[in-house]
DNA sequence: TTTACTTTATGACTTAAGTCAGGTTGATTT
DNA sequence: AAATCAACCTGACTTAAGTCATAAAGTAAA
């Protein structure tokens, strides 16, 4: 996250993006630096089959669609809003000339690189290790932690539908159903009103 | 990749590692940026049921393990030799010191963690589409082009096992070897006295 | 060139997640 | 309080990948 003084300072626009409108698409070239001022993005593959894949869900004050300004390559996803959302659009040499001219900007970068490496290091094993349950405990607890900053004592109503459980965790809406259930027997979380808290 | 000049200019000592040594587990905490000067590192997890899942390779030249070192989590993978290996191990706060007085090497470091998120990216995707075949495919084509840099027209010898491209892309050893013989069949790859040539 | 070992290969069987179809609940609007 | 719509839920059935057991190549060393 980037200060949205700095931002604007080096030539950022503020885009008005509406509920369910694309930002930019899978196999484009990248040529702007994303950051959110207010709303919600995921970044998403559709697999021949029609199945979408979420890679993640951003939120207000969290950039997206970084890497490929980085390294040559296309995008590897498609990035859509999924509320009304307001954007900061910075042109990919002034995003550069920013970071050029303020180090620490780039350090919090390369955090945010980081986490999010976590972030799939860590996904990337539970989706290969075949245990739906695990895979979306690991998926909530992430949530909880680090998108949420939240104690473990406390409690976190997830507001993550099951079709996003699905979608981010490789699975179909009724293996999740059936897994939550499930998990809510062995106590490790609870389900009122269809919400789920953990 | 840091040139070695500077990275010994910044205290980095060579480590000697023999294959299938361990160099740091899973889940303790980062004191080290570390990079190879000769053989191969792989880092992996273990699941409850003893089944390994690689989270990549890595060659002479490649850092490895950095995203701990920006934030404040433990290793979400262990890292082992699968050669012998001489690797370049500079303490964390020399590493900073080098980021902040050579921001070029920030800039590739950059880069680095942003071509490993879009592997992460793709294999993610790759991974829930749940189609063995393709999955195969994917990381077979990106090795070609994003490690062994080459292009389309040439032929890859696979270097790796199937039992490691059983690992890198969450599948059986037995799924990996029936999903190649049908990738041969399909034409999309041949294989060679059980080499796999792409 | 035998031995030993690792990797690849194949068949038979099992099973967990996917698929499909339909039903229920909860929230929102009129 | 209907009506509507999206999200959640459930059961029956299918299937693709996992499991297990065993064999055949391929490689390296003695």
């Amino acid at each position: 996250m980037i200060e949205a003084n700095l931002l604007l300072q080096y030539n950022a626009e503020i885009l008005n993006v509406e509920k369910d409108t694309s930002i930019f698409d899978y196999g484009s070239k990248a040529q702007f630096y994303f950051q959110i001022k207010s709303g919600e993005v995921k970044m998403n593959n559709i697999n021949r089959g029609g199945k979408e894949f979420i890679q993640g869900i951003f939120y207000a004050g969290q950039s997206f669609g970084e890497p490929p300004l980085f390294v040559d390559v296309s995008y590897p996803a498609g990035a859509e809003a999924i509320t009304d959302a307001e954007i900061y659009r910075l042109p990919k040499s002034d995003f550069f000339n920013l970071l050029q001219q303020h180090p620490e900007a780039h350090f919090k970068l390369s955090e945010v690189l980081a986490s999010r490496l976590y972030y799939k290091a860590i996904m990337a094993s539970e989706i290969s290790s075949q245990d739906p349950e695990h895979r979306i405990i690991r998926l909530l607890d992430y949530t909880k932690k680090y998108i949420q900053k939240m104690e473990t004592y406390e409690t976190l109503q997830v507001d993550l539908t099951r079709q996003q459980i699905a979608d981010l965790t490789g699975l179909r809406v009724e293996t999740v159903i059936r897994a939550c259930k499930a998990l809510e027997k062995m106590g490790k979380l609870k389900i009122r009103k269809g919400k789920i808290f953990r």
